[in-house]
RNA sequence: GGACGGGUGGGUGAGUGGCUAAAACCAGCAGACUGUAAAUCUGCCGCUCCUUGCGGGCUACGAAGGUUCGAAUCCUUCCCCGUCCA
């Protein structure tokens, strides 16, 4: 696990300085690199992705236990406690998706129960004396809900405390997260320090805005794109952002650098380059870093095939049916997964939103032959195509 | 412990005895349009059956009972949530 060869220092914050919106403090961070390339040990990063291309540790950490106990959230409300069934089944999904960005080889998880759960009442006191009440106010949240004269519960201070304590138990060296964590994260400085270790060094990234333009990407909100989503779905969800968006998208989540994230937003600018160009662009290459580069192309094509030529896409799932009676169009829909229910399905029809072979069905009461072996493309709505192999 | 307020369709939320499968808005879906799955416009938006009709049946307004020809709407009990006072 250990790798003696680091890049130069400099490189090493150059490439890091990409994308984070704040380092606490750069000085702290050059020094800890270059003791680290001194002494070929590998920095510690609780959450870290760019790190690891640096060769140091990445510490994937799963608040299992915070999660159970309800976190507070940026919207001044109080989140629900999970169930350990929900927590246990949502870092699996965690998990899932972080390796498809991080190198499994060089991530260390950790599960923050491992050691919250054996913290005694006198060692959370212990812990708790060791900051202040007027320092914890000074989080706008809390403040903001004081003043107006909203609750905070007592359990929302000891949060913050915990998080910081998660990084006393990983000996951190760094530790990322979005510019809304910045309080916790630098509350983990000062603990570190009471308890006799070295601050790590906070690096805040901003917030990804979700599809709406709006608001931050979160799965509550229901504005995402999930990074195991098919490159399908992924491609498109992109190509729905608004143009403005793009560039943030093009900084934070593909490869490309500064420079030429500026170029091509010149070159739009100056009407050089189409805007739509540009974001299947952005959308390729997004596809890309989570599906592989041959996924995104794939799912470039597909889209100019059928939104752009508004042709049927190069491939269509198939579906295999048996040979039988006739069956009701509306049925078949619906056993086929393209609608919920049968009055969807008549409703779709009516609005003619199905086609088979790229005929436009209008009969709702229509009949799909089923008793020879006979193959067709089904379409349901814009993006749902089918092809029906009956056998 | 006390005083109020409230629980309605995926969400917000109107509705206080029939005209309500339930306003409006959002989300969703379809069609048109478009550089896009954006924006805009139009339509749809509980389930189901058929003879597809301003058709029939079923289910639905926290839960269970009750009053009534008829209840989301009135009564009873219960459960839950919020705010304020202690």
């Amino acid at each position: 696990m250990t790798q003696t060869n680091f890049s130069p220092v400099e490189e090493q914050l150059a490439y890091l300085k990409k994308g984070a919106h704040e380092i606490i403090r750069e000085e702290g961070l050059r020094a800890k690199l270059e003791k680290s390339r001194k002494t070929g040990k590998p920095l510690r990063a609780k959450l870290g992705v760019d790190f690891q291309d640096m060769g140091h540790l990445a510490v994937f950490l799963i608040g299992d236990f915070t999660a159970m106990v309800g976190d507070p959230t940026g919207q001044s409300e109080t989140r629900p406690p999970l169930s350990r069934e929900q927590v246990q089944s949502n870092a699996k999904t965690y998990l899932e998706q972080v390796f498809k960005i991080l190198d499994p080889a060089k991530t260390e998880i950790r599960y923050n129960s491992e050691w919250l759960d054996k913290l005694t009442s006198y060692d959370i006191i212990r812990l708790a004396a060791k900051y202040r009440v007027a320092r914890m106010l000074e989080r706008e949240d809390f403040h903001n809900r004081l003043v107006n004269q909203q609750p905070i519960a007592v359990h929302e201070f000891l949060y913050p405390l915990l998080v910081a304590y998660d990084s006393v138990v990983l000996e951190a060296d760094v530790e990322l997260g979005a510019t809304e964590q910045k309080f916790n994260l630098l509350m983990g400085r000062e603990i570190q320090r009471e308890y006799g270790q070295e601050s790590q060094v906070c690096m805040t990234m901003p917030i990804l805005v979700g599809l709406d333009g709006s608001r931050k990407m979160s799965k509550s909100l229901g504005n995402y794109v999930g990074i195991t989503e098919p490159p399908q779905e992924m491609f498109g969800k992109m190509m729905s952002i608004p143009d403005d968006l793009m560039w943030s998208y093009y900084e934070l989540v593909t490869d490309r650098t500064e420079k030429e994230i500026a170029d091509l937003k010149s070159e739009v600018d100056r009407g050089k380059l189409h805007p739509m160009e540009a974001k299947m662009k952005l959308a390729e290459e997004v596809v890309g870093v989570f599906q592989g580069p041959e996924a995104g192309r794939k799912a470039a094509e597909n889209f100019q095939r059928v939104f752009r030529d508004r042709q049927a896409p190069a491939e269509a799932p198939t579906q295999k049916l048996a040979r039988g009676p006739a069956k009701k169009l509306t049925a078949l829909l619906v056993e086929l997964n393209l609608v919920p229910s049968k009055s969807e399905a008549e409703r779709l029809i009516k609005q003619g939103g199905i086609e088979i072979n790229e005929q436009r069905v209008d009969d709702f009461r229509k009949d799909v032959d089923l008793t020879q072996p006979a193959e067709f493309l089904l379409r349901a709505g814009k993006k749902k195509f089918v092809r029906i192999i009956v056998e």
